[in-house]
DNA sequence: ATCCAGGCATGCA
DNA sequence: TGCATGCCTGGA
């Protein structure tokens, strides 16, 4: 059992953090004030200790506090991302109501395989999804007197057929994952140089567009400046930013990551989470 | 009971 | 390059 503190100049805002739809199988106790889930090789507790501050605790002391540093996106720039995409009064409001919003860093293998899944579903069906998968090939780990799973790697599922994929219930997306784990690309397990190559070589996996392309490399290969667009963003960005209602939704990401620049995952993460609890239609 | 999702691949203009 | 259609499952 090991413990860390991380300290923000800013304020940080759990609920909104694990509960905007970017990561999936964390869950909330005592009202949302702690959460417990996986971080790659390890579960983690993270609590609210002062609004400035968090505490992690884990059963895995190891590199524990590299790895939550990284997770946790401590050294982003909060303040200076507020300035730059507090452009306009509508972005004003947003940063207002979601002031505390942070993004966080993946562990890869799970956020692809997330993503993937996430494709004409909703999240506690991915949840639901990503639990069963954890449940049936990954490590139990027992912790807080409780059990939970790590999500199994590349290996675990290595023997895993397409038909069995299926009969857990991922429908058409179990082609997709049975394809991406028995021919795995090389370039997933390095960072991206350059971005938009990046970006491009993403698109080509078998099941994976724009749309899941873009999600992937902000939230697991920590690059902000892409924008995701999917129908919430699309409506939203519809009605506050752009008049013409027959774009197509790769042009509204491109239109994001103009307005928004190299912050425009943390924009478009604040609107989204906006979007679907504050605005009305 | 149909219908259609937080998207993608495919086929056709 | 742009648009229509089918895809698994399950909730409305």
């Amino acid at each position: 059992m090991a413990t860390v503190e991380l300290n923000f100049p800013e304020p940080y805002n759990l609920d909104f953090t694990f509960g905007c739809g970017q990561i999936f199988r964390f869950q909330s106790f005592d009202e949302g004030k702690s959460f417990i889930g996986p971080l790659s090789d390890r579960i983690i507790q993270v609590r609210q200790q002062t609004p400035h501050s968090l505490i992690i605790s884990s059963n895995k002391s190891k590199n524990l506090h590299e790895k939550v540093e990284k997770f946790f996106r401590v050294k982003d720039d909060y303040k200076k991302m507020e300035q730059a995409i507090s452009t306009d009064p509508v972005m004003k409001n947003i940063l207002q109501t979601t002031r505390g919003l942070h993004l966080l860093q993946q562990d890869p293998f799970e956020c692809i395989i997330s993503f993937i899944l996430s494709q004409c579903s909703n999240i506690p069906r991915i949840t639901h999804h990503l639990n069963q998968i954890s449940e049936i090939y990954g490590e139990k780990i027992d912790f807080e007197k409780r059990s939970y799973f790590l999500f199994p790697s590349r290996d675990d599922l290595l023997q895993v057929s397409e038909e069995t994929f299926r009969e857990l219930k991922l429908g058409y997306r179990a082609k997709y994952i049975y394809n991406l784990i028995q021919d795995y690309p090389a370039f997933l397990n390095s960072n991206p140089q350059n971005s938009l190559e990046f970006n491009k070589k993403l698109k080509k996996i078998y099941g994976i567009g724009q749309k899941v392309a873009d999600c992937i490399q902000l939230f697991a290969y920590g690059d902000l400046s892409w924008f995701p667009v999917d129908v919430w963003m699309r409506k939203f960005m519809l009605k506050h930013y752009i008049p013409e209602q027959r774009i197509s939704n790769p042009k509204i990401a491109e239109f994001g990551r103009k307005k928004f620049g190299s912050w425009a995952g943390y924009a478009q993460e604040m609107i989204f989470h906006y979007a679907r609890c504050y605005d009305t239609f």
